[in-house]
DNA sequence: TAGGCCATCTGGTCCT
DNA sequence: AGGACCAGATGGCCTA
């Protein structure tokens, strides 16, 4: 919570940017489908209620006068005030499940862009799998993006690399030793599709 | 059947 | 006051 707050005001809107693109998307796959999907012993409060809007809220309103049957002095509706508290509590469920189902969204997004399997025979990745998979690729990218500028400050430096070049990351002659360009072909073995170099469970391997 | 994952509800807190 | 965000609780679905 404190990370969220500390977010800067120029970086939280360009997220907010990227973010309102997947907003309410049109791109909603099987798997996204079954995750909007109401429980069956949900649907008093959500999908009956959501559908019909208020008046399917009155109607929870009029549940609650028959177990309320008070009056007040001023010959009010009976039950108003729980009415009224019953109509805000379903306003703030529905926004609190818009909110989640956005979240999702960029969830969903973020799937699309890291790599492992997008194939319907690969099991959708999990939130926290999506989240730590995201991160590991972010640090392979920082890394491999680390090591092309140290070969181009290399090369710049006037070396020539008259001889027959080897595969990248095996030459004798460049110092560094590649390691993501070896890495990245192995497959992880906690999700399928992925290379092991962004799997913690791999990379944490002795 | 236990455990993992998920959606939803709910009450609390903070911010505008 | 209303909205956003968060975390805990709960129950359903799926898989090993």
């Amino acid at each position: 919570m404190a990370d969220m707050k500390s977010v800067p005001g120029d970086a939280y809107l360009s997220l907010a940017q990227s973010y309102g693109q997947t907003l309410y998307g049109a791109l909603r796959g099987a798997d996204t489908a079954r995750s909007f999907a109401v429980p069956p012993g949900l649907d008093f409060n959500v999908s009956s209620r959501d559908k019909s809007g208020e008046s399917s809220e009155e109607q929870s309103g009029e549940d609650e006068d028959s177990a309320e049957p008070g009056r007040d002095n001023e010959g009010k509706v009976p039950g108003r005030k729980v009415r009224e508290q019953r109509s805000l509590r379903l306003s703030i469920n529905a926004r609190e499940r818009r909110r989640m189902h956005d979240l999702n969204d960029a969830l969903d997004g973020l799937r699309s862009v890291i790599p492992y399997a997008h194939s319907p025979s690969v099991r959708k990745l999990s939130k926290i799998a999506t989240l730590l998979l995201a991160k590991n690729y972010i640090l392979m990218q920082a890394q491999a993006l680390e090591e092309m500028r140290r070969l181009v400050t290399y090369l710049n430096q006037g070396q020539t690399l008259t001889t027959s070049l080897a595969p990248f990351g095996q030459s004798s002659v460049y110092p560094y030793t590649g390691t993501t360009a070896a890495v990245t072909s192995e497959k992880c073995t906690a999700f399928p599709g992925t290379t092991s170099s962004l799997c913690k469970h791999c990379t944490d391997k002795p």
